[in-house]
DNA sequence: CTGTTAGCGCATTCAG
DNA sequence: CTGAATGCGCTAACAG
């Protein structure tokens, strides 16, 4: 049976108002009657219901969190993190899994706005063309919100992230030094602010090192593992000298097709992932990437998203977290 | 601002109901006015309350999940592809991540009881005891759940997996096919159903063969990365011909382990995992694995509860879906 | 076809 | 200290 705070309230003999109080640990109502009623409380397995709650406190207990691609372990740890955080705040968590498609973030965003929750984090997805009405309909119901690990141009939000760009300038340049120079890049969508920057770092380490290069060099991909692959496999012929990329899983697409295509690496191509994923430390030859600090950016875009919701803080701002540098062994 | 139904009607120059009626596409409403009623709605961008829907018609539109590991990218497809079939029947997805320990299992669940979710999916953890009160919860509040790729036993639940015990047996019998005797076991925890089936599945190709085998080659361990590198530094003195896991993500821990070891794979030592996880396809060695199709996975247990919160089936079953053996190179 | 009334489960006045 | 009354936003009868 599911009982109601009136089962509550007449099994313990008292009116509906003081079970509430007593439930809710006001103060103003009597020990011995807050101990009965939250004893038949306990016996019933009474638990309030949220949607009443939330109605009339006109309040929340749940976050939403959109995220492009659960598949990619870097979110399954963003996603670990944020869920950890969350809950523990004795919040509830929504997940939305755009797989890279706006329409669905929307959706998910729609979602979250009809169950009015307190606050929502979002990992914007690949788009060349942005139709954001769902964030600013997101303003417009006063619902926070803040994006991890990159942003949407133009929007008035948090935003907390990564220095991309130095993570591919640090990774760039460290193969610049190890006497490479045709680099390729496999960029994502130049559109989206999270390939942009990382571009930015790659030209940065090209200019200070007095090098020229081609923007032929930078391809623009899906984020995916087959994606790493076919791009791979079309440069192969222009003999790249090394291949940096967005994301390990792209990498990791990358080093199957050059093991396909019994190149070897370092020897023949060096590969640079950017993530850190622990499964690349068993690789045949480890991956040498970058660290994105997910914890730290859970951490923070948790508490900025709270300062939000709380209403202590108005104004938005970008953060960035540094990047670590992880030599291992594809590149020489 | 938000707006609720009152805006919307007011401006439209109807009552609340009418209004309502206009939105919700009942008939017994004037063309005209239910063009007026959503021309103002669309105008304001209204979105209606689902609190407040929740509460009046006693139903929701949320369905609870909750796994032990999204780290682990065999829960990250699970996870994608739940949440793709659900959104699209027009459900929203409550996550709860469990990170195997029962009681956080528990709070999510409360949780989903809390906010009324229509049905809840659980991916059991790894326990020895079982407290599984919010189970019960779940039953005596009538919310229907439904258990995914393992289930707790003694519950009266549908459950939706592998067949844990035919794969582990493909994958022993083509071990012993191959010559190997010595063939340990990373079991994950006895107690666990997810366990106690895969050994099982060992213990049949075994017997079948006739060959003696040990006890002591079944080693209990976590389902973590570290677990599989851990177990097999212990193991190693034993000089096991091969060394099976419960999961890739094992697997992968005892790769890098002999890797480490400078013990070669499959010349030393077989090794072979179960999930097929698209990384270890590029792997020194590619991983010989059992594969679970999560996609029917996914599916079916979807279906299942679905069928159970439309009240159109009141009987509980397990499911078993087929493995599908994916000989690779890390076995001889 | 439309508006009035009632109530979902709960928290918060305000009298007593 | 306690209870009766009010309303959060919405839907579902029921009259008119």
């Amino acid at each position: 049976m599911k009982y109601t705070i009136k089962d509550v309230a007449r099994l313990a003999d008292v009116s509906v108002a003081t079970a509430s109080m007593a439930l809710n640990n006001k103060d103003g109502v009597n020990e011995n009657t807050r101990q009965k009623v939250l004893s038949v409380a306990k016996k019933l397995n009474y638990l309030p219901n949220r949607n009443a709650q939330n109605l009339i406190t006109q309040s929340s207990n749940s976050i939403g969190l959109v995220v492009t691609d659960i598949t990619n372990p870097f979110f399954g740890m963003l996603v670990n993190e944020i869920s950890n955080i969350v809950i523990e705040a004795g919040y509830n968590l929504q997940l939305g899994v755009s797989n890279d498609i706006i329409e669905r973030e929307a959706q998910s965003v729609n979602n979250f706005i009809q169950n009015r929750v307190a606050g929502v984090i979002v990992v914007p997805s690949i788009q060349d063309k942005y139709d954001l009405k769902h964030l600013f309909d997101l303003q417009s119901n006063g619902i926070p919100f803040a994006f991890a690990t990159t942003y949407y141009p133009g929007i008035n939000a948090d935003c907390v992230m990564c220095d991309l760009k130095k993570g591919s300038y640090l990774i760039t340049k460290k193969l610049i030094d190890s006497g490479h120079k045709k680099i390729y890049l496999l960029a994502g969508n130049r559109q989206a602010v999270f390939s942009l920057q990382r571009i930015n770092g790659y030209r940065q380490a090209f200019e200070e090192s007095g090098i020229d290069f081609s923007e032929d060099w930078i391809i623009e991909t899906l984020p995916y593992f087959e994606s790493g692959y076919e791009a791979t496999n079309k440069i192969l012929k222009e003999r790249p000298e090394a291949i940096t990329t967005i994301n390990d899983v792209l990498a990791m697409g990358v080093l199957k097709c050059l093991k396909d295509n019994h190149i070897r690496v370092p020897q023949d191509i060096s590969v640079a992932g950017y993530d850190d994923l622990i499964y690349t430390s068993i690789l045949e030859t480890p991956l040498t990437t970058i660290r994105q600090p997910i914890e730290e950016i859970a951490k923070k875009v948790v508490h900025v998203l709270f300062e939000k919701i709380e209403g202590k803080s108005s104004d938005y701002c970008t953060y960035y977290i540094d990047p670590i540098l992880k030599i291992r062994e594809t590149t020489k």
